[in-house]
DNA sequence: GGGTTGACCTGTG
DNA sequence: ACACAGGCCAACC
């Protein structure tokens, strides 16, 4: 996929895939989508999304289980208001993505590269 | 075209 | 825990 709009299209079919009550990183996201450090490509993606479009944006953060919006922003505590009401706890303003993180495989935990 | 700016990440001190 | 640097990449002056 060289196309910009289809990388996009990839990029929020894989967040659809992210279930109801998991969150996933930036950089998971990339990772499935084959791009070697795309984290800020998925931020892009997010950003430009339109809102009539139904893709869980709310289920991505950054790899330190927190909200990537600007503190205090009304997107910000809209997304948090959204994680708490499918069930993800914040603790300090920080989610536990070893409880809350979707992963496809074990194997992907087990084996996150150094 | 070049410089700046982020919804980023990892390593290092 | 915190700060900083370096890498990254598309959008936007």
């Amino acid at each position: 996929m060289h196309n910009p709009q289809e990388l996009d299209e990839l990029l929020y079919a894989i967040v659809r895939q992210i279930p109801r009550g998991k969150v996933a990183a930036y950089g998971w996201i990339a990772e499935r989508a084959g791009l070697v450090r795309g984290a800020r490509r998925v931020g892009h993606a997010l950003r430009m999304l339109s809102s009539r479009r139904r893709v869980p944006w709310h289920r991505v953060v950054n790899a330190q289980g927190r909200i990537s919006l600007p503190a205090g922003s009304a997107a910000a505590r809209r997304q948090q208001e959204i994680l708490q009401a499918e069930g993800i706890v914040f603790k300090n303003h920080r989610i536990d993505l070893m409880r809350f993180g979707w992963r496809q495989s074990l194997d992907e935990l087990l084996w996150r590269q150094p």
